[in-house]
DNA sequence: CACAAAAACTAGTAGCGATTCAGGATTGAA
DNA sequence: TTCAATCCTGAATCGCTACTAGTTTTTGTG
């Protein structure tokens, strides 16, 4: 049944409360780790009270997702142009105060893929776009010849994000290698091409056309 | 100091009750999903107070963990003899009765990165038994002439696992592919040899020397 | 066997933290 | 200006983990 009467909609500054609530949900985790983040904090953080938070994000998982979310935006606006995704991946990953980051998302992956979660839908998303973009950018490369028309491109995409998934994972419980090397010596054997160009979504941050 | 005098360690029946309680969890995981396990639950299951069971298990993440090692145990003792491994894990990720498993493994293995969490020894132990168990596994392939010699084994089968893993992850998400099909692709692209007895241990299930 | 001492357990409860409720303040379209 | 929809707050509520203090069971020892 439609509305017959009221949804005026949004107030002009909502969206901006609900960056601010994300963002200090982000600073929160990458200060803290997920598991330390309390609804309290946030609302202190975001200088609201708790069910104010909760206004707009209607649970914690909530909250966490939009962490998430709000990582990609401003990881991806701030990706340097030019700069080869791969690498940016690395970098992202290198960094320290990604870790809490980079955890929150495994964890979340796992808690999502019940249909009922929340985040559900975003992770569902989330492999499906970058598994598009990348497969997409390998035909390219089939078409120029760099890449053996043999090549599956789906699958090969699909191989490629795992593993990048997967080399999180293990550098997670146990760091001290070199993460993108790894990478592009999967990549290498999936593709049969020393790939500098190959594009795809960094682990917690998805691909967006602002 | 050390106990003077004291210190008779556990009594007979302790083992029995902990793998009953670990069972109960088990079972509890694979109906409900582990976000719906409570220790009340457990204890009802299990035929115990809820003090009795956090005195044989300090938290409730050492409850999850311990239901993890558990199915290990009995996943690894149960695979029948001759059966190539790498089939068993098929097996064990298509059953939808295991998904909640894997959904605990894929979530746990992210809290669990942080070092002062209970899982965090399980995990990163995990990770080095089956690299070792699989990288021995592709020397003696190599010794064999079988594959290449110019192939790392340390580095393909920490690419093997974590490819495994990440298929996983997005199996989780969206089911609808050939989770088999696609780790063995991956492995002729990593190792050029149509692998059949490659050895490693399931994604919750680690190998054990009984 | 008896009997101390450690181990295994129970009832009760403290207390943290997410969520809800019953309003109050703010915004903006008419 | 008016008034409904939106946004937000203080004060409970409630589910859940984990602790405390005391009781029963097991088991080595004489």
């Amino acid at each position: 049944m439609g509305k017959v009467t009221g949804s005026r909609g949004s107030y002009a500054k909502t969206a901006e409360r609900r960056r601010d609530i994300a963002q200090a949900v982000l600073d929160l985790v990458v200060e803290k780790g997920h598991r330390a983040v309390v609804t309290a904090d946030v609302a202190k953080r975001a200088g609201l009270s708790e069910p104010g938070v909760l206004y707009h994000f209607a649970s914690k998982d909530e909250l966490l997702l939009a962490a998430l979310q709000h990582f990609d935006d401003v990881e991806l606006t701030a990706l340097p142009e030019g700069e080869s995704i791969l690498r940016a991946r690395e970098r992202a990953v290198a960094g320290v105060e990604r870790t809490n980051i980079v955890r929150l998302h495994t964890a979340m992956s796992g808690e999502a893929s019940d249909p009922t979660h929340p985040a559900h839908e975003y992770f569902k998303q989330r492999w499906r776009r970058s598994n598009k973009l990348m497969a997409d950018s390998i035909r390219q490369l089939q078409a120029d010849g760099a890449v053996g028309p043999d090549v599956d491109a789906d699958s090969a995409s699909r191989l490629i994000h795992a593993t990048w998934e997967g080399l999180q994972n293990q550098w997670l419980a146990e760091p001290g290698f070199d993460i993108g090397a790894e990478l592009e010596k999967a990549i290498v054997a999936l593709l049969g091409y020393p790939v500098e160009h190959v594009v795809g979504s960094p682990p917690a941050g998805r691909s967006r056309a602002r």
